[in-house]
DNA sequence: TTGCTTGCAAATTTTTTGCAAAAAC
DNA sequence: GTTTTTGCAAAAAATTTGCAAGCAA
Protein backbone atom coordinates (compact mmCIF):
# COMPACT_ATOMS: atom_id res chain seq x y z
CA UNK A 1 0.00 0.00 0.00
CA UNK A 2 2.92 2.36 -0.62
CA UNK A 3 1.58 5.83 -2.14
CA UNK A 4 3.28 7.64 -4.72
CA UNK A 5 5.32 10.94 -3.44
CA UNK A 6 3.13 14.02 -3.09
CA UNK A 7 4.99 16.79 -5.50
CA UNK A 8 3.11 20.12 -5.47
CA UNK A 9 2.07 22.47 -2.48
CA UNK A 10 -1.74 22.85 -2.16
CA UNK A 11 -4.03 25.05 -0.52
CA UNK A 12 -5.98 22.21 0.32
CA UNK A 13 -2.61 19.88 1.86
CA UNK A 14 -1.92 23.01 3.84
CA UNK A 15 -4.91 23.97 5.75
CA UNK A 16 -5.08 20.31 6.43
CA UNK A 17 -1.40 20.24 8.05
CA UNK A 18 -2.74 23.84 9.93
CA UNK A 19 -5.93 22.49 11.46
CA UNK A 20 -3.58 19.81 13.39
CA UNK A 21 -1.02 21.94 14.15
CA UNK A 22 -0.71 22.28 17.42
CA UNK A 23 -3.39 20.20 18.71
CA UNK A 24 -3.62 17.82 21.06
CA UNK A 25 -7.10 17.14 21.24
CA UNK A 26 -6.08 13.43 18.85
CA UNK A 27 -9.18 14.27 16.40
CA UNK A 28 -10.82 12.00 13.59
CA UNK A 29 -10.50 12.60 10.19
CA UNK A 30 -13.89 13.98 9.83
CA UNK A 31 -13.46 16.29 12.69
CA UNK A 32 -10.44 17.99 10.38
CA UNK A 33 -12.33 18.11 7.28
CA UNK A 34 -14.93 19.92 9.27
CA UNK A 35 -12.27 22.53 10.32
CA UNK A 36 -10.71 22.56 7.12
CA UNK A 37 -14.25 23.17 5.46
CA UNK A 38 -14.82 26.23 7.42
CA UNK A 39 -11.55 27.43 5.19
CA UNK A 40 -12.29 25.40 2.24
CA UNK A 41 -15.74 25.09 1.84
CA UNK A 42 -15.08 23.02 -1.51
CA UNK A 43 -12.96 20.53 0.15
CA UNK A 44 -14.11 16.90 0.11
CA UNK A 45 -13.62 14.32 2.84
CA UNK A 46 -11.59 12.33 -0.03
CA UNK A 47 -9.21 15.26 0.03
CA UNK A 48 -8.85 15.53 3.62
CA UNK A 49 -7.99 11.71 3.95
CA UNK A 50 -5.67 11.90 0.95
CA UNK A 51 -3.79 15.03 2.48
CA UNK A 52 -3.73 13.37 5.89
CA UNK A 53 -1.85 10.14 4.47
CA UNK A 54 0.53 12.10 2.44
CA UNK A 55 1.13 14.42 5.95
CA UNK A 56 1.76 10.52 7.60
CA UNK A 57 3.87 9.99 4.72
CA UNK A 58 5.95 12.73 4.75
CA UNK A 59 6.68 12.30 8.79
CA UNK A 60 4.53 15.28 9.33
CA UNK A 61 1.75 13.70 11.79
CA UNK A 62 1.21 10.19 12.92
CA UNK A 63 -1.81 7.81 12.49
CA UNK A 64 -3.17 6.50 15.97
CA UNK A 65 -5.35 3.16 16.35
CA UNK A 66 -7.28 3.68 19.67
CA UNK A 67 -10.73 3.59 18.67
CA UNK A 68 -12.74 0.80 16.93
CA UNK A 69 -14.72 3.69 14.90
CA UNK A 70 -11.27 4.63 13.35
CA UNK A 71 -8.18 6.43 13.10
CA UNK A 72 -7.08 9.61 14.91
CA UNK A 73 -4.36 12.10 13.85
CA UNK A 74 -1.42 13.16 16.14
CA UNK A 75 1.15 16.39 14.98
CA UNK A 76 2.91 15.33 17.69
CA UNK A 77 5.76 13.11 16.11
CA UNK A 78 7.80 13.01 18.86
CA UNK A 79 8.40 9.59 20.76
CA UNK A 80 5.27 9.77 23.19
CA UNK A 81 2.49 7.98 24.59
CA UNK A 82 -0.83 8.21 24.96
CA UNK A 83 -3.67 7.65 28.07
CA UNK A 84 -7.41 6.94 27.25
CA UNK A 85 -9.80 8.71 29.50
CA UNK A 86 -12.38 5.40 30.15
CA UNK A 87 -15.04 8.23 31.14
CA UNK A 88 -14.86 11.20 28.81
CA UNK A 89 -13.26 9.80 26.07
CA UNK A 90 -9.90 12.38 25.87
CA UNK A 91 -6.88 10.84 24.91
CA UNK A 92 -3.85 12.80 26.64
CA UNK A 93 -0.56 12.78 25.36
CA UNK A 94 2.09 10.91 27.84
CA UNK A 95 6.04 11.69 27.81
CA UNK A 96 6.28 8.78 30.47
CA UNK A 97 9.44 7.30 28.67
CA UNK A 98 11.44 11.06 28.51
CA UNK A 99 12.01 9.69 32.41
CA UNK A 100 10.83 6.15 32.16
CA UNK A 101 12.33 3.87 29.41
CA UNK A 102 10.48 0.97 28.83
CA UNK A 103 13.10 -1.55 28.63
CA UNK A 104 12.94 -3.78 25.60
CA UNK A 105 16.39 -5.08 25.90
CA UNK A 106 15.24 -8.20 26.67
CA UNK A 107 13.85 -8.65 23.23
CA UNK A 108 16.96 -7.88 21.27
CA UNK A 109 18.47 -10.36 22.93
CA UNK A 110 15.77 -12.78 21.56
CA UNK A 111 16.08 -11.64 18.52
CA UNK A 112 13.24 -9.33 17.61
CA UNK A 113 15.32 -6.04 16.04
CA UNK A 114 12.60 -3.17 17.54
CA UNK A 115 11.52 -0.03 15.66
CA UNK A 116 9.37 1.67 18.01
CA UNK A 117 6.42 1.09 20.08
CA UNK A 118 3.75 2.31 21.91
CA UNK A 119 2.21 3.02 24.88
CA UNK A 120 -1.74 3.31 25.75
CA UNK A 121 -2.68 3.59 29.19
CA UNK A 122 -6.70 3.39 30.15
CA UNK A 123 -8.50 4.71 33.04
CA UNK A 124 -9.81 8.14 34.46
CA UNK A 125 -7.92 11.04 33.40
CA UNK A 126 -7.46 13.46 35.77
CA UNK A 127 -10.56 15.67 35.75
CA UNK A 128 -12.44 12.25 35.66
CA UNK A 129 -11.00 10.90 38.69
CA UNK A 130 -11.79 14.45 40.44
CA UNK A 131 -15.02 14.56 40.09
CA UNK A 132 -15.25 10.80 40.90
CA UNK A 133 -13.70 11.71 44.10
CA UNK A 134 -15.81 14.40 44.50
CA UNK A 135 -19.30 12.39 43.94
CA UNK A 136 -17.85 9.27 45.80
CA UNK A 137 -20.87 8.18 47.93
CA UNK A 138 -23.51 8.94 45.14
CA UNK A 139 -25.52 6.10 43.82
CA UNK A 140 -24.65 5.73 40.02
CA UNK A 141 -25.90 8.77 37.68
CA UNK A 142 -27.77 7.68 34.62
CA UNK A 143 -26.51 9.44 31.90
CA UNK A 144 -25.12 12.23 33.55
CA UNK B 1 -22.84 1.05 23.72
CA UNK B 2 -23.64 -1.57 26.29
CA UNK B 3 -24.97 -5.06 25.25
CA UNK B 4 -26.86 -7.00 26.99
CA UNK B 5 -25.84 -9.87 29.26
CA UNK B 6 -25.83 -13.15 27.02
CA UNK B 7 -28.31 -15.79 28.24
CA UNK B 8 -28.17 -18.87 26.54
CA UNK B 9 -25.31 -21.27 25.18
CA UNK B 10 -25.21 -22.02 21.50
CA UNK B 11 -23.47 -23.90 19.26
CA UNK B 12 -22.59 -21.05 17.65
CA UNK B 13 -20.81 -19.66 20.74
CA UNK B 14 -19.15 -22.67 21.35
CA UNK B 15 -17.32 -22.85 18.07
CA UNK B 16 -16.72 -19.24 17.75
CA UNK B 17 -14.83 -19.86 20.96
CA UNK B 18 -13.19 -23.10 19.75
CA UNK B 19 -11.55 -21.56 16.81
CA UNK B 20 -9.97 -18.95 18.83
CA UNK B 21 -8.78 -21.00 21.82
CA UNK B 22 -5.46 -21.41 22.19
CA UNK B 23 -4.70 -19.71 19.06
CA UNK B 24 -1.67 -17.18 18.90
CA UNK B 25 -2.09 -15.42 15.61
CA UNK B 26 -4.74 -12.87 16.26
CA UNK B 27 -6.73 -13.49 13.73
CA UNK B 28 -9.49 -11.16 12.50
CA UNK B 29 -13.40 -11.60 12.64
CA UNK B 30 -13.17 -12.66 9.02
CA UNK B 31 -10.56 -15.75 9.48
CA UNK B 32 -12.46 -16.43 12.57
CA UNK B 33 -15.81 -16.87 10.53
CA UNK B 34 -13.80 -19.10 8.20
CA UNK B 35 -12.66 -21.52 10.84
CA UNK B 36 -16.55 -21.88 12.32
CA UNK B 37 -17.81 -22.08 8.72
CA UNK B 38 -15.89 -25.32 8.06
CA UNK B 39 -18.19 -26.50 10.96
CA UNK B 40 -20.90 -24.65 11.10
CA UNK B 41 -21.61 -24.39 7.66
CA UNK B 42 -25.11 -21.88 7.89
CA UNK B 43 -23.45 -19.56 10.16
CA UNK B 44 -23.25 -15.87 9.37
CA UNK B 45 -20.61 -13.31 10.00
CA UNK B 46 -22.96 -11.25 11.86
CA UNK B 47 -23.31 -14.35 14.83
CA UNK B 48 -19.65 -14.59 14.54
CA UNK B 49 -19.57 -10.59 15.39
CA UNK B 50 -22.55 -10.98 17.84
CA UNK B 51 -20.72 -13.77 19.48
CA UNK B 52 -17.22 -12.24 19.35
CA UNK B 53 -18.44 -9.29 21.30
CA UNK B 54 -20.43 -11.52 24.00
CA UNK B 55 -17.10 -13.30 24.39
CA UNK B 56 -15.25 -9.69 24.94
CA UNK B 57 -18.02 -8.71 27.56
CA UNK B 58 -17.23 -12.19 29.67
CA UNK B 59 -13.90 -11.48 29.77
CA UNK B 60 -12.84 -14.43 27.39
CA UNK B 61 -11.07 -13.12 24.95
CA UNK B 62 -9.96 -9.05 23.82
CA UNK B 63 -10.29 -7.15 21.12
CA UNK B 64 -6.82 -5.92 19.67
CA UNK B 65 -6.57 -2.69 17.61
CA UNK B 66 -3.44 -3.08 15.90
CA UNK B 67 -4.39 -2.64 11.78
CA UNK B 68 -6.11 0.25 10.49
CA UNK B 69 -7.74 -2.66 8.61
CA UNK B 70 -9.99 -3.84 11.51
CA UNK B 71 -10.34 -5.10 14.64
CA UNK B 72 -8.23 -9.06 15.73
CA UNK B 73 -9.61 -11.15 18.62
CA UNK B 74 -7.01 -12.37 21.30
CA UNK B 75 -7.55 -15.81 23.53
CA UNK B 76 -5.01 -14.86 25.53
CA UNK B 77 -6.86 -12.51 28.70
CA UNK B 78 -3.67 -12.07 30.78
CA UNK B 79 -2.47 -8.90 31.11
CA UNK B 80 0.45 -9.25 27.93
CA UNK B 81 1.94 -6.85 25.47
CA UNK B 82 2.53 -7.22 21.22
CA UNK B 83 4.95 -7.58 18.80
CA UNK B 84 3.84 -6.43 15.47
CA UNK B 85 6.20 -7.45 12.82
CA UNK B 86 6.39 -4.88 9.58
CA UNK B 87 7.33 -7.45 7.27
CA UNK B 88 5.59 -10.44 7.56
CA UNK B 89 3.02 -8.65 9.69
CA UNK B 90 2.88 -11.43 12.45
CA UNK B 91 1.63 -10.47 15.76
CA UNK B 92 3.18 -12.42 18.61
CA UNK B 93 2.50 -12.43 22.18
CA UNK B 94 5.44 -10.78 24.69
CA UNK B 95 5.29 -11.12 28.31
CA UNK B 96 7.89 -8.59 29.35
CA UNK B 97 5.99 -7.02 31.83
CA UNK B 98 6.33 -10.25 34.03
CA UNK B 99 9.95 -9.25 34.39
CA UNK B 100 9.85 -6.08 33.50
CA UNK B 101 7.08 -4.01 34.76
CA UNK B 102 6.36 -0.48 33.32
CA UNK B 103 6.20 2.28 35.63
CA UNK B 104 3.16 3.99 35.69
CA UNK B 105 3.40 5.49 39.37
CA UNK B 106 4.11 9.12 37.95
CA UNK B 107 0.31 9.03 36.55
CA UNK B 108 -0.92 8.15 39.62
CA UNK B 109 1.03 11.13 41.66
CA UNK B 110 -0.65 13.07 38.61
CA UNK B 111 -3.97 12.74 39.60
CA UNK B 112 -4.90 9.72 36.55
CA UNK B 113 -6.53 6.17 38.09
CA UNK B 114 -4.72 3.63 36.10
CA UNK B 115 -6.88 0.70 34.72
CA UNK B 116 -5.04 -1.16 32.21
CA UNK B 117 -2.44 -0.64 29.94
CA UNK B 118 -1.27 -2.17 26.16
CA UNK B 119 2.22 -1.96 25.32
CA UNK B 120 3.03 -2.84 21.42
CA UNK B 121 6.38 -3.54 19.66
CA UNK B 122 6.89 -2.66 16.04
CA UNK B 123 10.13 -3.98 14.36
CA UNK B 124 11.02 -7.49 12.93
CA UNK B 125 10.45 -10.65 14.49
CA UNK B 126 12.91 -13.34 14.91
CA UNK B 127 12.24 -14.89 12.24
CA UNK B 128 12.51 -11.99 9.60
CA UNK B 129 15.03 -10.53 11.50
CA UNK B 130 17.11 -13.88 10.82
CA UNK B 131 16.50 -13.60 7.22
CA UNK B 132 17.43 -9.89 7.01
CA UNK B 133 20.71 -11.26 8.45
CA UNK B 134 21.41 -13.93 5.93
CA UNK B 135 20.41 -12.05 2.75
CA UNK B 136 22.50 -8.54 4.46
CA UNK B 137 24.14 -7.91 0.83
CA UNK B 138 21.94 -8.45 -1.28
CA UNK B 139 19.62 -6.19 -3.14
CA UNK B 140 16.49 -5.41 -2.21
CA UNK B 141 13.94 -8.66 -3.74
CA UNK B 142 10.56 -7.92 -5.95
CA UNK B 143 8.14 -9.94 -4.46
CA UNK B 144 9.57 -11.74 -2.20
C1' DT C 1 1.67 23.46 -21.09
C1' DT C 2 2.14 19.34 -18.38
C1' DG C 3 0.66 16.30 -15.30
C1' DC C 4 -0.40 16.29 -10.30
C1' DT C 5 -4.30 17.07 -7.24
C1' DT C 6 -9.04 17.90 -6.44
C1' DG C 7 -14.16 17.22 -6.08
C1' DC C 8 -17.69 14.25 -6.74
C1' DA C 9 -19.88 10.10 -6.71
C1' DA C 10 -19.60 5.45 -6.52
C1' DA C 11 -17.22 1.53 -4.57
C1' DT C 12 -15.02 -1.03 -0.76
C1' DT C 13 -14.44 -2.80 3.69
C1' DT C 14 -15.65 -3.64 8.28
C1' DT C 15 -19.14 -3.92 11.49
C1' DT C 16 -24.04 -3.40 12.99
C1' DT C 17 -29.02 -3.92 12.93
C1' DG C 18 -34.15 -5.25 11.93
C1' DC C 19 -36.89 -8.98 11.68
C1' DA C 20 -38.98 -13.50 11.01
C1' DA C 21 -37.68 -18.18 11.82
C1' DA C 22 -35.05 -21.55 14.65
C1' DA C 23 -33.16 -23.02 18.87
C1' DA C 24 -32.44 -23.02 23.96
C1' DC C 25 -34.19 -23.74 28.33
C1' DG D 1 -44.19 -22.46 25.59
C1' DT D 2 -41.48 -18.42 26.08
C1' DT D 3 -37.64 -15.81 25.20
C1' DT D 4 -33.18 -15.62 23.28
C1' DT D 5 -30.28 -16.21 19.35
C1' DT D 6 -29.65 -16.93 14.54
C1' DG D 7 -29.47 -16.11 9.42
C1' DC D 8 -30.26 -13.07 5.98
C1' DA D 9 -30.34 -8.94 3.90
C1' DA D 10 -30.05 -4.26 4.28
C1' DA D 11 -27.88 -0.35 6.76
C1' DA D 12 -24.08 2.17 8.71
C1' DA D 13 -19.69 4.05 9.21
C1' DA D 14 -14.98 4.75 7.75
C1' DT D 15 -12.07 4.94 4.03
C1' DT D 16 -10.67 4.48 -0.87
C1' DT D 17 -10.91 5.01 -5.84
C1' DG D 18 -12.09 6.33 -10.93
C1' DC D 19 -12.26 10.06 -13.59
C1' DA D 20 -12.97 14.60 -15.70
C1' DA D 21 -11.83 19.20 -14.51
C1' DG D 22 -8.82 22.54 -12.00
C1' DC D 23 -4.56 24.15 -10.45
C1' DA D 24 0.62 24.30 -9.42
C1' DA D 25 4.91 24.65 -11.35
Amino acid sequence: MRRAARKRTTRQLEQVFKALEGDHTHPFAHEIYRRVHKRLPRISLATVYRNLHSLVDEGKIRTLLLDEQGARFDPETSQHDHFVCERCGRVVDLFLRQTRPVDLSSLAKQGYVVTTHSLTVHGLCQICAARRRTSRSQRPARKA
